[in-house]
DNA sequence: CGGCGGCCTGCAAGCGCTTGCAGAACCTGT
DNA sequence: ACAGGTTCTGCAAGCGCTTGCAGGCCGCCG
């Protein structure tokens, strides 16, 4: 096909090495020598053969995406954040998508990724120990996006947190009887439970109960029901929650797909939203404004890109030894960065922006941790109770608390 | 890292030739000599060197994915279902998202898939003459998803004939100031239009006035309104609608999501639904169901498989020159298939199923064309009109036509 | 029994780059 | 003017496979 690299070598007059160090920009060429080597180049559109150049330099110069379903909203967002950095880098992405236990357990066996990439970014996978093994077998840097897994350096946010905000909204506006749409897997053992395990259900939910705790308002099993983490999941267990014997008078779902689903469920019963029932979902997910869902917004897009800074920037640190734990300082914790707002963005996105620079790293032993920041987007799915009084019972029981208040 | 073919060679006693040929399954190798082979791999945990088989064979093992945004639904599934069936044949997946007309300038411009892919999918792009050169210049087989490119293979809807169906059902409903959403272009030449050019807009419009016209009923440019090809376009253009003099009895909308924006304007209006408004929406989208939208379902993920495999086969009959038309046979058309329901599926998909054989082709030279089809899924944003008999000057006008007439 | 055609296997020449090492050319300071 | 640096450049040895070609070994036909 299209010339190779020793043509360029002989327009240009040097030898195949310069034409490497030139084209590739490496410091030890003379800048006259360089340009034309350039030229010589574009004039026959020479492209170096990524083949030889893998093979010869022994890196791959790709990185392996590992996705639960890349048909998911939440997933395609972070995709395609990841997708611009790494092809601004210069990286390509390949792309693994899991599907079901089936696939998990086939990739995980198989591990398609040996000497196929030079890292790895998992989606919100909480890894089991037997995958972190297979992982860290690879020996190359692992990122993890949407979960915290032991060992892997990771980008996420604070769920907990977010979904006590989500419920302090709904206490703050008055309500007390308060019921989660979870998308935890319901029968541990079922075949029924959400494939993945993925480890934000258990997060909000916990989230949920510290909010209700911390305003005294009790805890009550017959206000929690749980279901698929999807559409569906939502609609039916915001059935289960409205033939309860006290239904409750506002909803957290653990997504907005949740959040949805139960919104069907209470049209179809004929209730009126926010006027009888109040929801909160939590993603940010792009219907969610057509529905003027009141969520906890997450920057998307943006994890996706943070999560592929990550990645460049302990590809370029690339440290012998240590792919995973192996401190010398005390405990194995990670590095926890709380990011505020900052500045530039390669790839659009929801909210303000931060980045992660190349030499931030504080110990090469410790995987680094960022989170970043959720924030509440109030619509009009939530409103004060109908009748502020029907649960004058409990109501001397809560202590309102501000918004904004720190959320741990 | 892991070991190289040499060490599986020695331990099983044979030379790397040997080893290379035993493991890839070329027939030349006795069944005794295999088994040892694959023994010493499998004991050695051997996995041969991609970059290596790729220099030294120079197939690259890898298909170019273009994709205008990774983020919409309709892309993402696609990109599912050619995953699986990629992946099951054991090539890479090189993800290009473009992202916008920027994006798209820049993609056109590098050719950053030269000497990186054996082949290339593109997603729903009408190519431009210039494009279809860029792409052609690549010289391996390329196939296009959602849109028909002379010269290429394609495997795509009949858009024109879905959209009749949609209408012709309104009509039958007894509909007659029917009107249309549209996602086409707005200002030609604006930078608001829809940055991708796609053609289903254009096609659909078509299939609208089409039906409109065979059923004797006269177009009225009052009665389309177009926006971008999204939930907000949608919102607009049904305001749009809304605002006219005599506004429609029910909308066709030339997607889904923009169905869904047509929905939130008409509740905002204080407008029900079906009753005041009958809204048909295209394309099956998974939110639809939500919405309990009458749509026009077209099977996605499988159109992605079925791209895949037709991929697979151009890969398979690889014919030396020829890489786009050069048809020997009167004029330059393309061997049209329209598939009726069948067999088994790779990627689970949501309506029957279709599968391509390696076999099938016609004539090399001609660019194969596979059209999959639609089926309409009534839900219940449709009825008849409210008054029937609020259009009496023009009913008398229209002739019936049966839901399941042929469409052309 | 010689020869011929098949079947397996090994040899070795690449595939097109990268990179350690060494040499050439050019500075610097003394 | 010379030793000791710097800077550039070229040499050539791979990187780990694939594959055309040739050769060895058999079995079988004439």
């Amino acid at each position: 096909m299209s010339g190779s690299i020793e043509e360029v070598a002989a327009l240009a007059g040097v030898s195949t090495a310069t034409v490497s160090r030139a084209l590739r920009g490496l410091p030890n060429v003379a800048e006259s020598t360089r340009i034309r080597v350039v030229e010589a180049a574009a004039q026959l559109l020479y492209v170096a053969s990524p083949q030889a150049s893998r093979l010869a330099s022994g890196r791959t110069g790709t990185v392996g995406v590992v996705v639960p379903y890349v048909t998911r909203w939440f997933f395609a967002q972070i995709i395609s954040g990841t997708e611009a950095v790494l092809r601004a880098a210069g990286l390509d992405l390949l792309l693994y998508n899991l599907g079901d236990d089936a696939g998990r357990a086939r990739f995980f066996d198989a591990v398609p990724l040996r000497k196929r990439v030079d890292a790895v970014l998992v989606l919100c996978l909480p890894l089991t120990p037997m995958e972190i093994e297979v992982l860290q077998a690879l020996n190359v840097p692992v990122v993890v996006v949407g979960a915290a897994v032991p060992g892997f350096a990771g980008v996420r946010i604070d769920d907990v947190a977010g979904a006590t905000v989500a419920v302090r909204h709904l206490i703050n506006l008055g309500h007390r009887r308060i019921g989660l749409i979870s998308g935890g897997a319901t029968g541990e053992g079922s075949a029924d439970r959400e494939p993945m395990r993925f480890t934000a259900p258990t997060d909000r939910r916990r989230g949920y109960r510290q909010a209700l705790r911390s305003a005294g308002i009790p805890l009550d099993p017959g206000l929690e029901a749980a279901g698929h983490f999807t559409v569906r999941g939502g609609e039916q267990a915001m059935a289960e929650l409205l033939s309860a014997q006290a239904p409750p008078t506002a909803v957290f779902a653990e997504s907005d797909e949740m959040a949805m689903g139960a919104l069907r469920t209470l049209r179809r019963a004929g209730l009126r939203v926010p006027d009888d029932m109040s929801v909160v979902g939590f993603d940010g997910h792009d219907m969610a404004e057509l529905f003027d869902l009141t969520t906890i917004v997450q920057p998307v897009v943006r994890q996706g890109a943070i999560a592929a800074q990550l990645l460049l920037s302990l590809l370029r640190h690339e440290h012998p030894a240590s792919t995973g734990a192996s401190g010398d300082d005390g405990g194995g914790g990670s590095t926890a960065w709380d990011m505020g707002g900052s500045v530039d963005d390669d790839a659009a996105d929801d909210a303000a922006g931060e980045s992660v620079s190349a030499d931030t790293r504080v110990d090469p032993a410790v995987p680094i941790s960022i989170v970043v920041p959720t924030r509440m987007h109030v619509r009009g799915t939530t409103c004060p109770p109908r009748s502020w009084g029907d649960d004058v019972s409990l109501s001397h029981l809560a202590r309102p608390v501000p918004p904004d208040a720190p959320v741990m």
